[in-house]
DNA sequence: CCTACCGATCGGTAGG
DNA sequence: CCTACCGATCGGTAGG
């Protein structure tokens, strides 16, 4: 074998191992995802496994990279061009968000839900880095909830922070409900929910200050 | 030692476990929480741990009992016998939960929510004893909720399990704020969030059927 | 409640 | 990428 399809097979072989790990960690956690029970379902050597990352702690940082390559394909990068910043574009968004959990693209659910469950009541860069994902997923909303303030589609007292944490929240719920209760109904609850706040402005049901 | 003595020091040692292991798991996950790690802590073997329990599994339902019956003394129980039934008894109850979490009664937060997300991607007899405690707070809070519909505090057509669906979404991120970014300002965020659920009934934002 | 032990599996390494 | 191996720890048991 020439060098150069050694490492196009090996970069695919590592993708494998990736792929499979993500779903591994939306059911069982990344603590529960093993070296051993990687190698086995992929009929490989646990070496083999570890080899492409050298140690677990590298595997589970490069899974929480692909799980945000993941999402940005499938949430923001799905929110049409020709939309117009500020409201459409939020609204869009978050239509996207639920789309996507609604979708059942990882089998245990949203992986960053997950993630930050299982590691938020520890250290180390595993939690660092899902920390870092959370803050840039917050920051992304922010800027759209800005660009609708300014556009005059969200009043100006609108407090983002406020309406971002009910995003999250409603989000978060729609995933314990799919994941826990395999309540079909939740992605009708969230859009319900998500209509009061961001679909009706002119009611005054929007997040403000104080 | 007389049987008796050794009965209540056997229900007292067993006392012991179960709450250093609430503990744990609220930090660790109820798979985190090992025999040999609780063993150490505690001052005891390994053998002597696990005798009260019999199995792994048989200690993780404990805890979760255990669990249910510190969220029961420490949120419904705080509501004061005093308050007429209907919206005043169910902000109270979302007050005391609000408190409850903002206490941080258990190092890792709120037992039940770390429990889901751990649990809900798997089967068996700990999953289903999940399960049960979060329908039996949902059907607590849409008691609740039916009362303060029947007195007319809340609108006719409310929509229950969507004012349901809200609360726990609420709940979700002031515990996903707290754990994770140990965001100080989370629990005003959620009473903000509250009062605009349960405390301005008037002004038309209660959540209602389609 | 203890000591002493079981087989299985963990993350990781050596050497090729 | 493999085989073969390391010490540590897992849940659990025997026997007292």
């Amino acid at each position: 074998m020439s060098p150069r399809k050694s490492v196009a097979e090996a970069r695919h072989t590592r993708q494998r191992i990736v792929d499979r790990s993500m779903e591994i960690a939306s059911l069982e956690g990344l603590e529960g995802l093993t070296i051993g029970r990687l190698a086995s379902e992929l009929g490989m050597s646990k070496a083999g496994v570890l080899g492409h990352f050298g140690t677990k702690e590298s595997l589970q940082l490069a899974v929480i990279d692909a799980a945000a390559e993941l999402f940005a394909r499938q949430v923001p990068q799905q929110v049409p061009d020709h939309l117009p910043p500020g409201l459409p574009r939020l609204r869009a968004l978050c239509e996207a968000w639920v789309a996507y959990l609604e979708r059942e693209v990882l089998p245990g659910g949203c992986f960053f839900t997950a993630a930050a469950a299982e590691f938020d009541g520890r250290g180390g860069p595993v939690r660092d880095a899902i920390v870092g994902m959370h803050a840039l997923w917050q920051r992304d909303l922010r800027l759209h909830i800005r660009r609708a303030v300014s556009t005059g589609e969200l009043p100006p007292d609108t407090d983002a922070d406020q309406l971002i944490y009910e995003l999250i929240g409603i989000m978060l719920a729609l995933n314990h409900y799919l994941q826990l209760h395999h309540d079909r109904s939740a992605p009708a609850r969230t859009r319900r929910a998500l209509h009061r706040l961001l679909g009706v402005f002119d009611r005054g049901q929007i997040a403000r200050g104080s």
